[in-house]
DNA sequence: CCCACTTTGTGCGTAGTTTCACAAGCGCGT
DNA sequence: ACGCGCTTGTGAAACTACGCACAAAGTGGG
Protein backbone atom coordinates (compact mmCIF):
# COMPACT_ATOMS: atom_id res chain seq x y z
CA UNK A 1 0.00 0.00 0.00
CA UNK A 2 2.93 2.13 -0.54
CA UNK A 3 1.71 4.97 -3.19
CA UNK A 4 -1.34 5.07 -5.68
CA UNK A 5 -0.73 5.93 -8.58
CA UNK A 6 -4.05 5.80 -11.31
CA UNK A 7 -6.13 6.77 -8.46
CA UNK A 8 -8.29 9.53 -8.55
CA UNK A 9 -10.00 9.33 -5.99
CA UNK A 10 -8.32 11.17 -3.82
CA UNK A 11 -10.28 10.31 -0.44
CA UNK A 12 -10.14 13.81 0.05
CA UNK A 13 -13.44 15.45 -0.83
CA UNK A 14 -14.29 18.69 0.04
CA UNK A 15 -16.82 18.95 2.06
CA UNK A 16 -18.57 21.67 0.08
CA UNK A 17 -18.78 19.00 -2.51
CA UNK A 18 -20.41 16.81 -0.45
CA UNK A 19 -22.52 18.68 0.37
CA UNK A 20 -23.87 19.68 -3.10
CA UNK A 21 -23.85 15.64 -4.11
CA UNK A 22 -26.76 14.91 -3.45
CA UNK A 23 -28.75 17.64 -5.52
CA UNK A 24 -27.17 17.04 -8.61
CA UNK A 25 -28.02 13.22 -7.72
CA UNK A 26 -31.32 14.58 -7.59
CA UNK A 27 -31.64 16.12 -10.70
CA UNK A 28 -29.60 13.73 -12.39
CA UNK A 29 -32.61 10.95 -11.27
CA UNK A 30 -35.32 13.67 -12.73
CA UNK A 31 -33.35 14.00 -16.16
CA UNK A 32 -33.48 10.05 -15.92
CA UNK A 33 -37.24 9.77 -15.48
CA UNK A 34 -37.89 12.14 -18.27
CA UNK A 35 -35.12 9.55 -20.43
CA UNK A 36 -32.25 12.20 -20.62
CA UNK A 37 -29.46 10.02 -21.75
CA UNK A 38 -26.81 12.53 -21.70
CA UNK A 39 -26.27 16.11 -19.86
CA UNK A 40 -23.74 18.95 -19.88
CA UNK A 41 -22.37 20.44 -17.33
CA UNK A 42 -24.51 23.73 -17.98
CA UNK A 43 -27.17 22.25 -18.47
CA UNK A 44 -26.97 20.09 -14.84
CA UNK A 45 -25.75 23.03 -13.26
CA UNK A 46 -28.59 25.32 -14.20
CA UNK A 47 -30.86 21.89 -12.96
CA UNK A 48 -29.49 22.30 -10.05
CA UNK A 49 -28.86 25.74 -9.45
CA UNK A 50 -25.38 25.95 -9.37
CA UNK A 51 -22.56 27.64 -11.93
CA UNK A 52 -21.44 25.34 -14.39
CA UNK A 53 -17.65 25.84 -13.41
CA UNK A 54 -18.34 24.56 -9.89
CA UNK A 55 -20.08 21.33 -10.64
CA UNK A 56 -17.78 20.30 -12.87
CA UNK A 57 -15.01 20.83 -10.28
CA UNK A 58 -17.10 18.83 -8.20
CA UNK A 59 -17.25 15.91 -10.45
CA UNK A 60 -13.92 16.13 -11.04
CA UNK A 61 -13.05 15.27 -7.22
CA UNK A 62 -14.96 11.92 -8.15
CA UNK A 63 -12.84 11.29 -11.02
CA UNK A 64 -13.02 12.09 -14.98
CA UNK A 65 -16.71 10.46 -15.55
CA UNK A 66 -17.27 12.93 -18.74
CA UNK A 67 -16.66 13.04 -22.14
CA UNK A 68 -15.30 16.15 -23.74
CA UNK A 69 -17.36 17.64 -26.59
CA UNK A 70 -20.36 15.60 -25.67
CA UNK A 71 -20.99 16.04 -21.16
CA UNK A 72 -21.88 13.33 -18.95
CA UNK A 73 -23.87 9.88 -19.41
CA UNK A 74 -26.35 10.01 -16.98
CA UNK A 75 -26.87 6.74 -16.04
CA UNK A 76 -23.10 6.31 -15.44
CA UNK A 77 -23.00 9.74 -13.61
CA UNK A 78 -26.00 8.88 -11.15
CA UNK A 79 -24.37 5.24 -10.15
CA UNK A 80 -20.79 7.30 -9.55
CA UNK A 81 -22.42 9.68 -7.32
CA UNK A 82 -24.36 7.12 -5.73
CA UNK A 83 -21.59 5.01 -4.91
CA UNK A 84 -19.54 7.96 -3.59
CA UNK A 85 -22.28 8.93 -1.17
CA UNK A 86 -22.73 5.27 -0.30
CA UNK A 87 -26.21 5.09 -1.81
CA UNK A 88 -25.28 1.83 -3.46
CA UNK A 89 -25.63 -0.25 0.03
CA UNK A 90 -29.01 0.39 2.33
CA UNK A 91 -28.88 2.00 5.78
CA UNK A 92 -31.05 1.43 8.21
CA UNK A 93 -32.63 4.61 10.18
CA UNK A 94 -34.38 4.58 13.80
CA UNK A 95 -36.26 7.82 14.95
CA UNK A 96 -36.62 8.54 17.98
CA UNK A 97 -39.35 11.60 19.25
CA UNK A 98 -42.52 10.40 17.52
CA UNK A 99 -44.22 13.80 18.05
CA UNK A 100 -45.35 15.46 15.34
CA UNK A 101 -42.35 16.58 13.51
CA UNK A 102 -41.42 12.35 14.05
CA UNK A 103 -44.37 11.32 12.47
CA UNK A 104 -43.90 13.71 9.75
CA UNK A 105 -40.61 12.07 8.94
CA UNK A 106 -41.62 8.60 9.48
CA UNK A 107 -44.31 8.94 6.99
CA UNK A 108 -41.91 10.99 4.33
CA UNK A 109 -41.70 8.99 1.59
CA UNK A 110 -38.86 10.69 -0.23
CA UNK A 111 -36.26 9.47 2.51
CA UNK A 112 -36.37 6.48 0.56
CA UNK A 113 -35.71 7.41 -2.57
CA UNK A 114 -33.18 5.27 -2.26
CA UNK A 115 -30.69 3.69 -0.18
CA UNK A 116 -32.81 4.44 3.49
CA UNK A 117 -34.88 2.44 5.61
CA UNK A 118 -36.85 3.81 8.81
CA UNK A 119 -36.48 0.72 10.56
CA UNK A 120 -37.29 1.73 13.86
CA UNK A 121 -39.44 4.02 15.66
CA UNK A 122 -39.11 4.93 19.37
CA UNK A 123 -40.06 7.25 21.85
CA UNK A 124 -40.19 7.70 25.53
CA UNK A 125 -43.87 8.60 26.15
CA UNK A 126 -45.53 4.89 27.15
CA UNK A 127 -49.00 5.95 25.75
CA UNK A 128 -47.08 6.64 22.59
CA UNK A 129 -45.48 3.48 22.56
CA UNK A 130 -47.27 0.48 21.00
CA UNK A 131 -49.27 2.86 18.51
CA UNK A 132 -48.78 2.22 14.54
CA UNK A 133 -47.08 4.79 12.62
CA UNK A 134 -46.27 4.88 9.44
CA UNK A 135 -46.49 1.01 9.26
CA UNK A 136 -44.19 0.52 12.33
CA UNK A 137 -45.35 -0.06 15.74
CA UNK A 138 -43.57 2.54 18.35
CA UNK A 139 -41.36 1.02 20.61
CA UNK A 140 -40.01 2.32 24.04
CA UNK A 141 -37.08 4.46 23.77
CA UNK A 142 -35.75 2.06 26.46
CA UNK A 143 -35.82 -0.85 23.65
CA UNK A 144 -33.30 1.36 21.64
CA UNK A 145 -30.17 -0.77 21.95
CA UNK A 146 -32.12 -3.91 21.20
CA UNK A 147 -33.69 -2.17 17.80
CA UNK A 148 -30.73 -0.95 16.98
CA UNK A 149 -28.97 -4.35 17.19
CA UNK A 150 -31.41 -6.39 15.47
CA UNK A 151 -32.19 -3.74 12.48
CA UNK A 152 -28.61 -2.65 11.62
CA UNK A 153 -29.13 0.51 12.65
CA UNK A 154 -26.36 2.76 11.51
CA UNK A 155 -28.19 6.50 11.51
CA UNK A 156 -29.83 7.82 14.26
CA UNK A 157 -32.67 10.39 13.80
CA UNK A 158 -33.32 13.13 17.01
CA UNK A 159 -37.09 14.51 16.94
CA UNK A 160 -37.31 14.87 20.63
CA UNK A 161 -38.16 17.66 22.21
CA UNK A 162 -34.79 19.75 23.31
CA UNK A 163 -34.62 18.74 26.79
CA UNK A 164 -34.36 15.28 25.95
CA UNK A 165 -31.77 15.62 22.65
CA UNK A 166 -28.76 15.34 24.91
CA UNK A 167 -29.94 12.16 26.62
CA UNK A 168 -30.92 10.16 23.29
CA UNK A 169 -27.69 11.40 21.78
CA UNK A 170 -25.96 9.79 24.86
CA UNK A 171 -27.97 6.25 23.93
CA UNK A 172 -27.14 6.17 20.52
CA UNK A 173 -23.51 6.86 20.56
CA UNK A 174 -23.41 4.32 23.97
CA UNK A 175 -24.79 1.35 21.35
CA UNK A 176 -22.63 2.65 18.21
CA UNK A 177 -24.70 4.86 16.27
CA UNK A 178 -22.54 7.09 14.70
CA UNK A 179 -24.24 9.16 12.78
CA UNK A 180 -26.42 11.55 14.11
CA UNK A 181 -29.13 13.93 12.55
CA UNK A 182 -30.70 16.60 15.42
CA UNK A 183 -34.11 18.51 14.52
CA UNK A 184 -33.96 19.30 18.46
CA UNK A 185 -32.73 23.10 18.67
CA UNK A 186 -29.48 22.28 21.11
CA UNK A 187 -26.37 21.91 20.46
CA UNK A 188 -24.91 18.29 21.06
CA UNK A 189 -22.13 17.32 22.78
CA UNK A 190 -20.68 13.91 21.42
CA UNK A 191 -17.14 12.18 21.27
CA UNK A 192 -14.76 12.68 18.49
CA UNK A 193 -15.64 10.25 15.63
CA UNK A 194 -19.63 11.13 15.96
CA UNK A 195 -20.90 12.93 13.09
CA UNK A 196 -23.97 15.19 14.18
CA UNK A 197 -25.64 17.44 11.63
CA UNK A 198 -28.30 19.38 12.49
CA UNK A 199 -31.43 20.85 10.59
CA UNK A 200 -33.02 23.69 12.94
CA UNK A 201 -36.00 25.27 11.45
CA UNK A 202 -36.17 28.41 13.69
CA UNK A 203 -32.72 29.17 13.14
CA UNK A 204 -33.80 29.22 9.06
CA UNK A 205 -36.54 31.57 9.86
CA UNK A 206 -33.91 34.15 12.05
CA UNK A 207 -31.09 33.75 8.90
CA UNK A 208 -34.36 34.64 6.50
CA UNK A 209 -35.46 37.47 8.42
CA UNK A 210 -31.97 38.75 8.39
CA UNK A 211 -32.19 39.55 5.15
CA UNK A 212 -35.16 40.88 5.13
CA UNK A 213 -34.54 43.32 7.41
CA UNK A 214 -31.30 43.86 4.88
CA UNK A 215 -33.53 44.43 2.23
CA UNK A 216 -35.92 46.30 3.97
CA UNK A 217 -33.62 49.05 5.39
CA UNK A 218 -32.53 50.04 2.02
CA UNK A 219 -35.66 50.04 0.45
CA UNK A 220 -37.87 53.36 1.37
CA UNK A 221 -40.48 51.28 3.27
CA UNK A 222 -38.56 51.13 6.73
CA UNK A 223 -40.39 48.42 9.01
CA UNK A 224 -41.63 49.85 12.08
CA UNK A 225 -38.44 49.82 14.60
CA UNK A 226 -36.09 51.95 13.83
CA UNK A 227 -35.61 53.21 17.43
CA UNK A 228 -32.06 54.44 17.72
CA UNK A 229 -31.31 54.69 20.90
CA UNK A 230 -27.62 54.34 21.75
CA UNK A 231 -27.07 53.74 25.09
CA UNK A 232 -23.30 53.72 25.11
CA UNK B 1 -26.75 62.93 14.40
CA UNK B 2 -24.97 63.83 11.62
CA UNK B 3 -22.35 61.16 9.93
CA UNK B 4 -21.96 57.92 11.37
CA UNK B 5 -17.96 58.15 12.33
CA UNK B 6 -18.35 55.73 15.23
CA UNK B 7 -20.61 53.29 13.89
CA UNK B 8 -18.86 50.00 13.70
CA UNK B 9 -21.90 48.13 12.23
CA UNK B 10 -20.45 47.89 9.06
CA UNK B 11 -23.48 46.54 6.88
CA UNK B 12 -21.16 43.73 6.08
CA UNK B 13 -21.60 40.48 8.21
CA UNK B 14 -20.51 37.54 6.83
CA UNK B 15 -23.13 35.17 5.90
CA UNK B 16 -21.16 32.64 7.82
CA UNK B 17 -21.71 34.54 11.17
CA UNK B 18 -25.42 35.48 10.13
CA UNK B 19 -25.55 31.83 10.17
CA UNK B 20 -24.65 31.58 14.17
CA UNK B 21 -26.17 34.02 15.27
CA UNK B 22 -29.27 32.22 15.69
CA UNK B 23 -27.06 29.30 18.15
CA UNK B 24 -25.31 32.11 19.96
CA UNK B 25 -28.47 34.41 20.72
CA UNK B 26 -30.15 30.63 21.63
CA UNK B 27 -27.83 29.19 24.22
CA UNK B 28 -27.66 33.15 25.35
CA UNK B 29 -31.39 32.66 26.40
CA UNK B 30 -30.48 29.97 27.99
CA UNK B 31 -27.90 31.82 30.13
CA UNK B 32 -30.69 34.48 30.87
CA UNK B 33 -33.41 31.91 31.85
CA UNK B 34 -30.92 30.36 34.66
CA UNK B 35 -30.14 33.73 35.88
CA UNK B 36 -26.70 34.73 34.60
CA UNK B 37 -25.99 37.87 34.11
CA UNK B 38 -22.30 37.83 32.59
CA UNK B 39 -20.48 35.61 30.63
CA UNK B 40 -17.23 35.24 28.89
CA UNK B 41 -16.48 34.26 25.32
CA UNK B 42 -14.99 30.91 26.35
CA UNK B 43 -18.22 30.34 28.33
CA UNK B 44 -20.43 31.31 25.25
CA UNK B 45 -18.37 29.64 22.91
CA UNK B 46 -18.86 26.44 24.64
CA UNK B 47 -22.27 26.43 25.36
CA UNK B 48 -22.54 27.64 21.12
CA UNK B 49 -20.61 24.01 20.11
CA UNK B 50 -17.69 27.08 18.75
CA UNK B 51 -14.53 27.92 19.63
CA UNK B 52 -14.08 31.52 21.32
CA UNK B 53 -11.81 32.90 18.78
CA UNK B 54 -14.48 32.64 16.11
CA UNK B 55 -17.20 33.59 18.42
CA UNK B 56 -15.46 36.70 19.36
CA UNK B 57 -14.53 37.56 16.16
CA UNK B 58 -18.70 36.84 15.34
CA UNK B 59 -19.27 39.39 17.55
CA UNK B 60 -17.04 42.06 16.78
CA UNK B 61 -18.75 42.53 13.54
CA UNK B 62 -22.36 43.48 15.33
CA UNK B 63 -19.95 45.89 17.45
CA UNK B 64 -17.92 45.96 20.44
CA UNK B 65 -20.23 45.05 22.92
CA UNK B 66 -18.01 43.32 25.61
CA UNK B 67 -15.87 44.43 28.92
CA UNK B 68 -12.51 43.22 28.87
CA UNK B 69 -11.36 41.28 32.04
CA UNK B 70 -15.35 40.55 32.58
CA UNK B 71 -17.45 39.51 29.29
CA UNK B 72 -20.35 40.05 27.83
CA UNK B 73 -23.39 40.74 29.57
CA UNK B 74 -26.18 38.71 28.59
CA UNK B 75 -29.20 40.93 28.38
CA UNK B 76 -27.84 43.75 26.61
CA UNK B 77 -25.98 40.59 23.81
CA UNK B 78 -29.27 39.09 23.54
CA UNK B 79 -30.97 42.65 22.52
CA UNK B 80 -28.19 43.50 20.01
CA UNK B 81 -28.18 40.01 18.76
CA UNK B 82 -31.69 40.27 18.00
CA UNK B 83 -31.76 43.71 17.08
CA UNK B 84 -29.19 42.93 14.38
CA UNK B 85 -31.64 39.07 13.28
CA UNK B 86 -34.41 41.25 13.07
CA UNK B 87 -36.35 39.56 15.53
CA UNK B 88 -37.27 43.15 17.68
CA UNK B 89 -39.93 43.29 15.17
CA UNK B 90 -42.75 40.74 14.09
CA UNK B 91 -42.51 38.78 11.40
CA UNK B 92 -45.98 36.93 10.15
CA UNK B 93 -45.42 33.74 8.04
CA UNK B 94 -47.24 31.77 5.58
CA UNK B 95 -46.87 27.92 5.71
CA UNK B 96 -48.32 26.16 2.45
CA UNK B 97 -48.82 22.71 2.01
CA UNK B 98 -50.70 20.83 5.23
CA UNK B 99 -49.40 17.41 5.35
CA UNK B 100 -47.69 15.73 7.84
CA UNK B 101 -44.91 18.09 7.92
CA UNK B 102 -47.36 21.22 7.04
CA UNK B 103 -48.95 20.42 10.24
CA UNK B 104 -45.59 19.55 12.40
CA UNK B 105 -44.13 23.03 11.54
CA UNK B 106 -47.78 24.82 12.13
CA UNK B 107 -47.75 23.00 15.72
CA UNK B 108 -44.08 23.47 16.40
CA UNK B 109 -44.15 26.07 19.50
CA UNK B 110 -40.07 26.73 18.91
CA UNK B 111 -40.84 28.50 16.12
CA UNK B 112 -42.25 31.34 17.85
CA UNK B 113 -39.51 31.13 20.12
CA UNK B 114 -39.48 35.50 19.79
CA UNK B 115 -40.56 37.40 16.54
CA UNK B 116 -42.54 34.65 14.23
CA UNK B 117 -46.14 34.50 13.95
CA UNK B 118 -47.79 31.92 11.92
CA UNK B 119 -50.46 33.86 10.24
CA UNK B 120 -51.91 31.70 8.09
CA UNK B 121 -52.15 28.12 6.84
CA UNK B 122 -53.01 27.08 2.90
CA UNK B 123 -53.49 23.87 0.95
CA UNK B 124 -54.36 23.13 -2.61
CA UNK B 125 -56.42 20.09 -1.24
CA UNK B 126 -60.08 21.37 -1.16
CA UNK B 127 -61.06 18.53 1.84
CA UNK B 128 -57.95 20.31 3.62
CA UNK B 129 -59.89 23.66 3.55
CA UNK B 130 -61.93 24.52 6.69
CA UNK B 131 -60.13 22.33 9.20
CA UNK B 132 -58.45 23.61 11.91
CA UNK B 133 -54.84 23.13 12.51
CA UNK B 134 -52.96 24.23 15.45
CA UNK B 135 -55.67 26.63 16.34
CA UNK B 136 -56.25 28.19 12.62
CA UNK B 137 -58.11 27.67 9.46
CA UNK B 138 -56.72 26.09 7.02
CA UNK B 139 -57.20 28.07 3.60
CA UNK B 140 -57.54 27.84 0.14
CA UNK B 141 -54.17 28.22 -2.06
CA UNK B 142 -55.91 30.59 -4.09
CA UNK B 143 -56.77 32.59 -1.11
CA UNK B 144 -52.44 33.07 -0.67
CA UNK B 145 -53.05 36.97 -2.00
CA UNK B 146 -55.59 37.95 0.69
CA UNK B 147 -54.07 36.36 3.35
CA UNK B 148 -50.77 37.11 2.71
CA UNK B 149 -51.90 41.24 2.40
CA UNK B 150 -54.42 41.26 5.31
CA UNK B 151 -52.15 39.55 8.00
CA UNK B 152 -48.71 41.10 6.43
CA UNK B 153 -46.91 38.06 5.77
CA UNK B 154 -43.61 38.32 4.91
CA UNK B 155 -42.13 34.87 5.45
CA UNK B 156 -43.50 32.03 3.22
CA UNK B 157 -42.80 28.38 4.09
CA UNK B 158 -43.56 25.81 1.09
CA UNK B 159 -44.25 22.35 2.81
CA UNK B 160 -45.64 20.91 -0.72
CA UNK B 161 -44.86 17.88 -2.64
CA UNK B 162 -41.88 18.38 -4.75
CA UNK B 163 -44.34 18.97 -7.97
CA UNK B 164 -45.98 22.16 -6.35
CA UNK B 165 -43.35 23.70 -4.86
CA UNK B 166 -42.34 25.77 -7.74
CA UNK B 167 -45.88 27.04 -8.23
CA UNK B 168 -45.94 28.31 -5.41
CA UNK B 169 -42.70 29.90 -5.16
CA UNK B 170 -44.14 31.68 -8.21
CA UNK B 171 -47.45 32.67 -6.11
CA UNK B 172 -45.65 34.00 -3.24
CA UNK B 173 -43.29 36.02 -5.00
CA UNK B 174 -46.39 37.41 -7.14
CA UNK B 175 -47.80 38.74 -3.79
CA UNK B 176 -44.53 40.17 -2.71
CA UNK B 177 -43.41 37.45 -0.67
CA UNK B 178 -39.08 37.69 -1.02
CA UNK B 179 -38.36 35.76 1.89
CA UNK B 180 -39.06 31.77 1.39
CA UNK B 181 -38.16 28.87 3.36
CA UNK B 182 -38.33 25.65 1.20
CA UNK B 183 -38.99 22.38 2.72
CA UNK B 184 -39.84 20.46 -0.77
CA UNK B 185 -36.88 18.53 -2.54
CA UNK B 186 -36.56 20.73 -5.52
CA UNK B 187 -34.21 23.89 -6.74
CA UNK B 188 -36.41 26.91 -6.61
CA UNK B 189 -36.19 29.15 -9.21
CA UNK B 190 -36.94 32.70 -8.55
CA UNK B 191 -35.56 35.84 -9.35
CA UNK B 192 -33.38 38.22 -8.02
CA UNK B 193 -33.94 39.62 -5.15
CA UNK B 194 -35.82 36.58 -3.55
CA UNK B 195 -34.11 34.78 -0.74
CA UNK B 196 -35.24 31.37 -1.06
CA UNK B 197 -33.57 28.71 1.80
CA UNK B 198 -34.10 25.12 1.90
CA UNK B 199 -34.33 22.27 4.61
CA UNK B 200 -33.64 18.93 3.07
CA UNK B 201 -33.96 15.60 4.71
CA UNK B 202 -33.16 13.01 2.62
CA UNK B 203 -29.76 15.19 1.33
CA UNK B 204 -28.72 15.69 4.97
CA UNK B 205 -29.09 11.35 5.15
CA UNK B 206 -26.91 11.65 2.36
CA UNK B 207 -24.23 13.45 3.54
CA UNK B 208 -24.66 11.70 7.03
CA UNK B 209 -24.35 8.69 4.74
CA UNK B 210 -21.07 9.84 2.87
CA UNK B 211 -18.84 9.87 6.04
CA UNK B 212 -20.68 6.75 7.64
CA UNK B 213 -19.02 5.00 4.62
CA UNK B 214 -16.05 6.58 5.05
CA UNK B 215 -15.55 6.00 8.57
CA UNK B 216 -16.58 2.36 7.65
CA UNK B 217 -14.23 2.12 4.69
CA UNK B 218 -10.75 2.79 6.82
CA UNK B 219 -11.90 0.74 9.27
CA UNK B 220 -11.77 -3.37 9.32
CA UNK B 221 -15.38 -3.62 8.97
CA UNK B 222 -15.89 -2.81 5.37
CA UNK B 223 -19.49 -3.05 4.26
CA UNK B 224 -21.04 -5.40 1.90
CA UNK B 225 -20.23 -2.96 -1.66
CA UNK B 226 -16.28 -2.70 -2.96
CA UNK B 227 -17.35 -4.21 -6.47
CA UNK B 228 -13.41 -2.46 -7.69
CA UNK B 229 -14.59 -2.73 -10.69
CA UNK B 230 -12.92 0.07 -12.98
CA UNK B 231 -14.37 -0.01 -16.36
CA UNK B 232 -12.13 2.81 -18.01
C1' DC C 1 -1.43 54.01 42.88
C1' DC C 2 0.42 50.06 40.99
C1' DC C 3 0.58 45.36 39.74
C1' DA C 4 -1.11 40.84 38.64
C1' DC C 5 -4.74 38.76 36.38
C1' DT C 6 -8.54 38.23 33.17
C1' DT C 7 -10.78 38.66 28.86
C1' DT C 8 -11.80 41.15 24.70
C1' DG C 9 -10.86 42.59 19.92
C1' DT C 10 -8.00 41.83 15.99
C1' DG C 11 -3.75 41.33 12.82
C1' DC C 12 -2.07 37.79 10.35
C1' DG C 13 -0.92 33.32 8.40
C1' DT C 14 -3.40 29.26 6.65
C1' DA C 15 -6.96 26.62 4.68
C1' DG C 16 -10.93 26.13 2.00
C1' DT C 17 -14.13 27.65 -1.74
C1' DT C 18 -15.55 29.90 -5.84
C1' DT C 19 -14.90 31.64 -10.34
C1' DC C 20 -12.46 32.56 -14.53
C1' DA C 21 -10.48 31.29 -18.56
C1' DC C 22 -8.35 28.19 -21.51
C1' DA C 23 -5.83 24.04 -23.19
C1' DA C 24 -6.89 19.37 -24.17
C1' DG C 25 -10.03 15.97 -25.92
C1' DC C 26 -13.83 14.15 -28.48
C1' DG C 27 -17.42 13.69 -32.24
C1' DC C 28 -19.09 14.75 -36.58
C1' DG C 29 -19.34 16.32 -41.21
C1' DT C 30 -16.85 16.59 -45.26
C1' DA D 1 -8.08 12.00 -42.57
C1' DC D 2 -8.77 16.48 -41.23
C1' DG D 3 -10.52 20.39 -39.21
C1' DC D 4 -14.38 22.68 -36.78
C1' DG D 5 -17.16 23.26 -32.94
C1' DC D 6 -18.46 21.83 -28.56
C1' DT D 7 -17.56 20.55 -23.75
C1' DT D 8 -14.73 18.85 -20.15
C1' DG D 9 -11.09 19.18 -16.66
C1' DT D 10 -8.07 22.20 -14.27
C1' DG D 11 -4.37 25.72 -13.21
C1' DA D 12 -4.44 30.01 -11.12
C1' DA D 13 -6.49 34.13 -9.16
C1' DA D 14 -9.80 36.06 -6.04
C1' DC D 15 -12.46 35.71 -2.20
C1' DT D 16 -14.07 33.90 2.17
C1' DA D 17 -13.54 31.70 6.49
C1' DC D 18 -10.81 29.93 10.37
C1' DG D 19 -7.93 29.99 14.40
C1' DC D 20 -3.66 31.40 16.69
C1' DA D 21 -1.62 34.44 19.49
C1' DC D 22 -1.07 38.79 21.46
C1' DA D 23 -1.60 43.77 22.51
C1' DA D 24 -5.06 46.60 24.57
C1' DA D 25 -8.18 47.35 28.16
C1' DG D 26 -10.51 46.47 32.07
C1' DT D 27 -10.91 44.49 37.30
C1' DG D 28 -9.56 43.88 41.92
C1' DG D 29 -6.23 43.36 45.69
C1' DG D 30 -2.63 45.28 48.35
Amino acid sequence: MISRPPRPRDRGIPEATVARLPVYLRALQALQDRGTLTVSSEALATAAGVNSAKLRKDLSHLGSYGTRGVGYEVEYLVYQISRELGLTQDWSVAIVGIGNLGRALANYGGFGTRGFRIAALLDADSTMVGQSVAGLSVGHIDSLEEAVRDNGVSIGVIATPAGSAQHVANRFVEVGVASILNFAPVVLNVPEGVDVRKVDLSIELQILAFHAQRRADGDGRAPADRTGLELT
